[in-house]
DNA sequence: CTCCAGGGGCGTA
DNA sequence: TACGCCCATGGA
C-alpha cells in the first residue's frame, strides 16, 4: 500500500542510529526486519512511501511502529525560530521519525552498540539474529528474527563470541538470563514511569546512561529522553555553550536530540 | 577521583 | 597491507 509523508525517509532513519535491522538495497528502497514480519519500502518520490503490505497488516503493525499518529510537522514547528543550528538540523533531517521497536531488541542492540560503530552493530546482530534466531520466510533474503532470551542463553560462549560481542558478551547473557527465568519481564516496563523505567534499566549488568537512554527511546518510545553520546556531547559543546533548553523542548527532546545526532555527525564526516 | 581493557570498522599512509 | 583512532561501561 501507498502512504504520504513529508516526514518519512527510511534512509535517514536506517543512518541515524536508532534502528540497525533496516538494510538498504538502494537510495530509496530497503526491506526492514520487525519481530517476526520482513517489510519492503520503497520511497516512489520525496513524499509517496510505497509500503509492501496490505492495508490490514499496516493497521495491526506498521502504522505503529513508524509512529504515524506523532504529528511531526507540530513538533519542529516548535523549534525556537532564533536558533539557526536547529533549524539547520531539522531541516537537513527532514524525514526522520522516531520508530516503536521492541523493548526486548532494544536492550541487547545498544548493550551491543557500546564502543562499536554502526555497522559493526548492525553485523554483530545479524550474526545473533542468524545464530539462533527463528526464520523468517520472505520474498527479499534470508532472513532471521531477533533472538529471544531463551534462544540468547542456549549459545555456547564461543557462539557468542563468533558475533564479535568481546567483552560485552557477558552483559549480554547475563540480561538474557535474567529475561528468561523470569528475574525481569522488560515488557511489563512498558506501564512504569520515566524514572523507574531508568531505574530499571541502569540495575541491569553493562547498561549505563547512555544505553539507558537510547533504550527508553527508540523501546519504549519516551521522548523525553536525550541519550548523549559523544557526538551529542560535542554538539552540545559546540552550539550551545550556556547549555540545550531541554525545559523549551518537553516532551520531544528526544526528537530533537535525533535531528542534532544526525546533522553534526554527517557535517563533521564531510571535512 | 583516575585509568584502562576490549575488538571490529574505518580513514590514512 | 599496516597502523592508529574511535568508543560506553565496569572494575581496579
Amino acid at each position: 500500500m501507498i502512504i504520504c509523508s513529508e516526514h518519512f525517509d527510511i534512509k535517514k532513519i536506517a543512518e541515524s542510529g536508532q534502528c540497525f535491522r533496516i538494510n538498504m538495497l538502494s537510495d530509496d528502497s530497503c526491506y526492514l526486519i520487525h519481530g517476526d514480519k520482513v517489510l519492503g519500502v520503497t520511497m516512489n518520490n520525496k513524499e509517496e512511501i510505497e509500503l509492501d503490505c496490505s492495508e490490514d497488516e499496516y493497521g495491526e503493525i506498521w502504522s505503529d511502529y513508524f509512529d504515524m499518529n506523532t504529528d511531526y510537522n507540530k513538533i519542529v514547528s516548535l523549534a525556537d525560530k532564533e536558533d539557526i543550528f536547529l533549524n539547520n538540523a531539522i531541516e537537513y533531517g527532514r524525514g526522520i521519525r522516531i520508530l516503536k521497536q521492541d523493548p526486548w531488541e532494544m536492550i541487547i542492540s545498544f548493550i551491543i552498540s557500546q564502543r562499536k560503530s554502526i555497522p559493526a552493530i548492525r553485523t554483530s546482530i545479524e550474526r545473533l539474529s542468524r545464530l539462533c534466531g527463528q526464520k523468517i520466510e520472505n520474498p527479499y533474503c534470508e532472513c532471521y528474527a531477533f533472538p529471544t532470551a531463551s534462544q540468547i542463553i542456549s549459545l555456547s560462549d564461543e557462539e557468542m563470541s563468533s558475533c564479535g560481542l568481546g567483552y560485552r558478551s557477558a552483559y549480554v547473557r547475563n540480561a538474557a538470563e535474567k529475561m528468561a527465568c523470569g528475574e525481569i519481564d522488560v515488557y511489563s516496563w512498558n506501564s512504569l514511569s520515566d524514572e523507574k523505567l531508568r531505574e530499571n534499566l541502569l540495575s541491569l549488568y553493562g547498561v549505563g546512561e547512555k544505553v539507558a537512554g537510547c533504550v527508553m527511546l527508540f523501546g519504549y518510545h519516551r521522548l523525553d529522553a536525550f541519550p548523549e553520546d559523544v557526538w551529542i556531547k560535542r554538539a552540545l559543546q559546540a552550539e550551545y555553550p550556556n547549555g540545550f533548553p531541554f525545559d523549551a523542548y518537553k516532551g520531544y527532546g528526544g526528537i530533537m536530540q535525533q535531528y542534532i545526532f544526525f546533522y553534526y555527525r554527517n557535517m563533521s564526516k564531510q571535512k
